[in-house]
This record gives C-alpha cells, structure tokens and sequence, in this order.
DNA sequence: TTGTTCAATATGCGAATACGTATGAATGTG
DNA sequence: CACATTCATACGTATTCGCATATTGAACAA
C-alpha cells in the first residue's frame, strides 16, 4: 500500500464522519465527486492510499477546505474553528486531529 | 493519471516553495521522509497524484500541518495564517490558496 | 570559448498498488 | 419472500513508486 496508514486514518475518519453528518451515502458522494461507490468504501476503510487530487475534491465537495498550516499556528486555527462552528444551517465542522501518532 | 491536475497544483507549489525556503535539496528532504528523490521530483512536478499519506508526511516534515477547514472560515484562518507568520525560524508560512480552477 | 567536475533534478523501466466494473453480503420494508 | 438500499470484495487495467541512470546547470581552469 502507501506510506503511514496510521498517518491518513485521522483525514478518513473526517471525510467519512463529514458524509455521514449530511445524510450521503457513499453513492451518492461518488456521484458527486464522479467515483465509484466502491472506491469511496476502500478510501474510508483506509484500505487504499488515495490520491490527493481525489482527497481534494472530495472534501471539497463536503466543504471542506484543505489547508497548509504552519506547525505553530495549529492550535490558534483550531479554536478558531471550535469558535466559528455557530453559523451555518445543517453544517458540522471538522477539523482534522492529530490525535494518532 | 489520477484526477484533477489542476486542484493539486496548489499544494505541490507550496510543498516545493516550503522545502525550497529551507534550503533543502530534494535528495535531502526525500531521506527526511524516507523516500527517492526521483519521487520527491514527479511530486513537484505534478507528474504524479501522490498518495495521501505521503503527502501528510512531507507536509509535516516542512512543519506544515494540513488541516480541513469548512468552506466558510477559510477567510478567517487564512487572515490568521498571515498575521502570524513572525515567530518562527526562518519562518515561511504558507497557506493553501485556491486561486486555480 | 571549450572542457571538466560536482550538485540538483529529471526520466526509463519493472514491481507494487490504486482504480473502475461487476458482483456479493448485510440489513431493512412491505 | 420479493425488493430496495447501503456497503464490501474480486478481478483486470491503469497508475504510482523505487532503483538505476541520464540530463541539466553552475562554477571554475586552461
């Protein structure tokens, strides 16, 4: 497989809560995204090492922006998210925890 | 290829100006991550949809963190990201910007 | 200028892995 | 049971990845 899997269970685990936070099956997302239902299963079960330009517009597609943030910043943009998940309608907010190893 | 050449560009050309800001070689960041060089170059180059796992090690390894921001705060984090660019070492800070398709 | 040497980056090829199609298993509803 | 819905797995093809090698570029000498 690829590198860490330990390393990329943290974005899954977001990505599948995220779906799953807004009612989508895994059809429907792949639709969304333009994958097949089964690669959606064999990304969220980490049985695959998915691409990142797949990983992109998938999270996009849940609204979720990746980003690149400097090591020291981390803890300012994580309160920052806590702080600004108030506004919007149905809308979860996640962050991606680096709580693995 | 894998999917969207276009939505990975962003985060090779932080990934290259990150390793280059530190003035490191691309032989020497592939020993950080336990990877060729000849793979840390088709990354760069976009040859390739790198694996997920492996870009959040050379992320880290740069001392970026990536992170899943929704949509909404992404202003918000990015405004933070340039305000606090001034503590660190040699200190360059890069956010994802999505100024591409 | 031409040639040499060294550091950094790029490319060909075989082995390993991800991806798509089709299918199966599990669960729920009438 | 018949049917629908959701997720998981098998197999073949396409892509990535690592090794070895080639190419590029900068600095220097004659």
């Amino acid at each position: 497989m690829g590198r860490s899997p330990a390393a990329r269970t943290v974005w899954l685990r977001a990505l599948k809560e995220a779906r799953v936070a807004r009612g989508l099956s895994q059809a429907e997302l792949g639709a969304m995204v333009g994958l097949p239902q089964s690669h959606i299963s064999r990304i969220e079960s980490g049985a695959v090492d998915v691409g990142i330009s797949t990983l992109l517009e998938i999270s996009r597609s849940l609204g979720l922006e990746p980003v690149a943030v400097p090591a020291s910043l981390v803890p300012a943009v994580r309160s920052l998210l806590r702080a600004g998940s108030h506004d919007g309608p149905p809308r979860p907010a996640y962050a991606l925890d680096d709580d693995d190893g």
